[in-house]
DNA sequence: TGTGACATATAAGTCTGACTTTTTGTTCCC
DNA sequence: GGGAACAAAAAGTCAGACTTATATGTCACA
């Protein structure tokens, strides 16, 4: 699941990382990489190569003859993907989940109104085959299949839109659509409202009606705010 | 200007990481430590520790035995600041702009929406501070007053937003206006339209009227799209 | 008593060299 | 021709010595 996974210095990263984001040291908090080294067990160079990669997520900030300084929450690179892994395994979960759906709520309209005018004919052809996948796993409890589709769909229409940084937040999307079948609401089958949506939007966008799409997208989106009792504009 | 300059770790990082953001090595394209050492005439340690940062940015992975590989440009982390940073001073500046701008035209609209709901009294008065500075630097060529206040009031409206993620696109936003000043188009004062909607977006924004913020955002970044020849929605 | 220059201790920064581990490509044997 | 054993290559890890910046305390002087 981790991507940074193999290696002493990924080992470190995973276990220090979610303690900052978590919070557990306040901002302001000195770390000493002496100490850290010692904690972890490893050489102070594996350690310092961990403080560099922390420092570059403005996690952390390294100073002579100080030590390695904790930042506040508002300075830390909160796109960065393994941070928000870091802290949607962490205890602010909940708060990290809306950032994220409210950003969505912003992008994914936008990026399927691009995506109508930008798709080729693949996109196009792979939206339905998701938009017909997810229907055929609309009951039964067949979550995992539905979800499957579902975080393939908006990841073809985040690529589609032709914009990368729309493209990037693939993973953050399908990221929070997992979340919300694997802990949060949705034990029973999905709203068939939501499905329906999401066929007329594969159907908008091979028509090339990137109003219609942006304004199904909307709805799409205005659903997952709602879930998280988040109040719609 | 940059954030890395000190140390000389920060010094190999802003060549190697600006090289790489420019494409000068194709994706695929191996990469050795210790040349990599040698050329820059730097220990091995600290190398390690800039390939750590850079793959930690996903613009490079390493393995064992076969080296530092270069990657594709769709892994890459084009919301880490410093990323940004290089491929605005990089040769597809163009590109990067525009991308940019379209994610403002996603983000804004929906940040002064939820600003109108959550700003404080103080960032109310902020805001209107700004717009007062924007019209008084509107004529005369005070590009750079103009400029001040213009970034200072797109600030206040991503924070009072009150969502971190929108918030973290500040200094995304103030690169994109600067840029545009500086490099771009605008030789002469700004547009009086875009003034004036900066005034009523400080005024509904005051009022509470989120509907109102939304539509006047989105005809401020509208205008942002049709200066960089990008279609409007 | 306040203020500035200076000394000192501290923790990060850097370098070197030896050793380990993983992975790839080759060779050799069946 | 295919598979197993082997060798080489590059990153990964470690330990220790040294350098550099800098926060802080000291002391003399005003």
């Amino acid at each position: 699941m981790s991507t940074t996974g193999r290696g002493l210095h990924g080992r470190v990263l995973d276990t220090l990382g979610p303690e900052i984001t978590a919070g557990e040291y306040p901002p302001g908090s000195v770390l000493r990489t002496d100490e850290l080294a010692h904690r972890f067990d490893v050489s102070r160079s594996v350690m310092r190569e961990v403080v560099r990669v922390l420092e570059s997520m403005h996690l952390v900030e390294s100073r002579r003859r100080v030590g390695v300084t904790v930042l506040p929450a508002h300075e830390w690179n909160v796109y960065d993907p393994q941070v928000i892994r870091w802290r949607l395994a962490g205890a602010d979960r909940p708060r990290q989940l809306r950032s994220l759906t409210v950003l969505r709520s912003a992008i994914e309209p936008v990026a399927a109104g691009l995506a109508a005018r930008n798709a080729t004919p693949e996109q196009c052809a792979e939206l339905t085959e998701c938009a017909l996948g997810m229907v055929a796993n609309s009951s039964g409890h067949r979550l995992e299949g539905y979800l499957f589709h579902d975080v393939a769909f908006h990841r073809v229409i985040l690529t589609a839109s032709g914009n990368e940084m729309f493209a990037r937040l693939g993973d953050v999307v399908a990221e929070v659509l997992s979340g919300r079948t694997h802990h949060e609401v949705m034990f029973e089958d999905p709203d068939p409202a939501a499905v329906t949506l999401h066929v007329q939007l594969a159907e908008a966008v091979r028509e090339r009606d990137a109003a219609r799409a942006e304004k199904l997208t909307r709805e799409i989106t205005e659903g997952a705010l709602q879930e998280l009792d988040i109040l719609a504009p």
